[in-house]
RNA sequence: GGCCCUAUCGUCUAACGGCUAGGACGCACGGUUCUCAUCCGUGCAAUCCGGGUUCGAUUCCCGGUGGGGCUGCCA
């Protein structure tokens, strides 16, 4: 039976999850699916001091409305301390690894002789030259110490990336790892390693920045004498100035971009083609897709800059997808907090209203904004109400006129499909021109320069009982506001 | 500074060593039209530089340069 394929998304909860982690977790997510193998949700809390309150929360349920949900977990790091310890003691007992009594003012003082004298920043093995005698009583004491990873010179490290290739690191550049801290914790370095192992984690996908400590994993697999899982590095995201994408360059949390209304599977979407494409002209993939089609040969090895214009097309094109009452269900929370009371008044007209605005969104965030007119009376500029260099009085006469020809449409033939025909007919037949009629209605309308069209608002206010009269008022105020 | 990764339009990217280097976003223009958006069409725009291998290099090799990452008892 071939070995079964498992992944693992190891965050820290130091902060909300943000968007280059959501990637890496779409990644091991769609390559464990795609293999028909796990995905395991690991908790690296094992720095205490960083640690944020909710951060592990807003994880667990980013992760659930992304629909990338975890087979495994999640584990915590921090309720499996003394199996770290277990196999920090290993290390020692196989003399691979030592106990380090040095204090941080040594180790600054060290480091800081070591920049001045410019030789590369290295822990000196101070401690693993201690004699046994002054080991044995520092232990006994309440000295704080650390248990180092002991790395001879000379060698080489080769490891082969499954994105990147052969990647080879002499041993002399490396230094000598803390394993486990002096409160008791472990350091990333073992922790991941010894829980990829424990676990069965066969690929580790993670970002290219974990490149320069693999050979200090590969190291630590050695001494344990155990398999190295498969290895995928993935190319960053950078922000606008190429740098690595961080909170520095604005909103980077998941969250946010939920909030401004981008929709997950957009934001899938547009994450997973940063760095990966299916080498194929089409860019829509929904989640199922994008597990049929992905694997760790179609990464690519360069950066990926994170583009917001192309993120709002993705999203334009997932929000024109939507039917009426996704529509409807997702723009809710917008239209709430832009004050409009739409609970009160028939689902169908603010269907309609969502569906005439579709088209125009680009975040689910507009939408407030884009619909106010449908639900407050729009105030007047004289100005927009002309067409062109129409003469006001001309506006004002095909205004009335219009009027009241709508006046004697029944509103049952309040559809774009009706409405427009008959309108443009009377028009004709009025010898006006249509420019001069359905600009300054619209305007009337909507109050806006740029909108849907007049036969499309009138369907909408048409759906309502008094619809008709809402257009008549309008149409009114509007010649009051000409001059 | 040291080590490592990396290099195709502004951005995301495609191209068994072989056609005028393709697509998408954005931008510009045009069509549809009462405006905007959608939709459709057109255009602008790239192989970092220098060597080498080869009949032929975006592709392979070397060097340089640019960009990035790491260099913590952070992850």
């Amino acid at each position: 039976m071939p070995q079964e394929i498992r992944t693992r998304f190891a965050p820290s909860p130091t902060g909300l999850l943000h968007i280059g982690g959501l990637r890496t977790a779409l990644y091991a997510f769609l390559f464990a699916r795609n293999q028909g193998g796990k995905f395991i949700l690991r908790i690296e809390d094992t720095d205490q001091k960083r640690s944020v309150p909710g951060a592990l929360e807003n994880i667990i349920q980013t992760l659930a409305d992304f629909s990338l949900n975890a087979d495994e977990g999640p584990y915590h790091q921090s309720e499996r301390l003394e199996i770290y310890k277990k196999y920090a003691q290993e290390l020692i007992d196989k003399k691979v690894a030592y106990y380090c009594f040095c204090t941080h003012t040594r180790l600054e003082e060290l480091h800081e002789q070591q920049i001045a004298a410019k030789v590369p920043p290295k822990y000196d093995k101070h401690c693993l030259l201690l004699s046994q005698e002054d080991r044995e009583t520092l232990l006994k004491s309440d000295q704080a110490r650390v248990i180092r990873l002991n790395i001879k010179s000379g060698e080489q490290i080769v490891f082969t990336d499954e994105v990147h290739g052969e990647i080879k690191f002499s041993s002399d550049e490396i230094d000598d790892q803390v394993l486990l801290k002096s409160d008791g914790f472990p350091t990333y370095h073992l922790a991941s390693v010894v829980d990829d192992h424990l676990m069965n984690i066969t690929h580790i996908i993670r970002g290219d920045e974990w490149i320069p400590s693999t050979p200090k994993h590969i190291l630590l697999y050695q001494a344990f004498g155990w398999n190295i899982p498969k290895l995928a590095h993935l190319p960053l995201l950078l922000s606008k100035t190429r740098k690595k994408l961080s909170k520095r360059d604005g909103d980077v949390s998941v969250k946010e971009f939920v909030e401004q209304g981008y929709l997950p599977d957009a934001l899938l979407n547009f994450v997973a083609f940063l760095g990966w494409n299916p080498k194929t002209e089409h860019e829509i993939f929904s989640l199922a897709e994008l597990v049929k089609q992905f694997s760790l040969d179609k990464i690519n090895k360069a950066g990926a800059v994170f583009d917001l214009d192309k993120l709002d097309w993705f999203n334009g094109m997932y929000i024109r997808n939507l039917n009426a009452k996704d529509l409807l269900e997702k723009c809710s929370p917008y239209l709430k907090k832009a004050g409009i009371n739409f609970e009160t008044l028939s689902q169908e007209f603010v269907e309609k209203v969502l569906l005439l605005e579709q088209s125009r969104l680009k975040k689910l965030s507009e939408i407030g904004e884009r619909v106010g007119y449908f639900f407050r009376e729009p105030v007047y500029d004289p100005k927009l109400l002309i067409w062109k260099n129409t003469p006001k009085e001309t506006i004002l006469k095909n205004l009335n006129s219009l009027a009241q020809f709508l006046l004697t449409v029944p509103t049952e033939n309040f559809k774009v499909t009706e409405l427009e025909p008959l309108v443009k007919k009377f028009i004709e037949d009025s010898k006006m021109k249509n420019g001069e009629v359905l600009w300054p209605l619209r305007v009337a309308l909507s109050g806006l320069e740029a909108s849907p069209g007049p036969f499309e608002i009138m369907e909408a206010f048409g759906v309502l009982k008094n619809g008709k009269e809402i257009i008549l008022k309008r149409i009114t105020k509007a010649t009051e506001n000409l001059f």
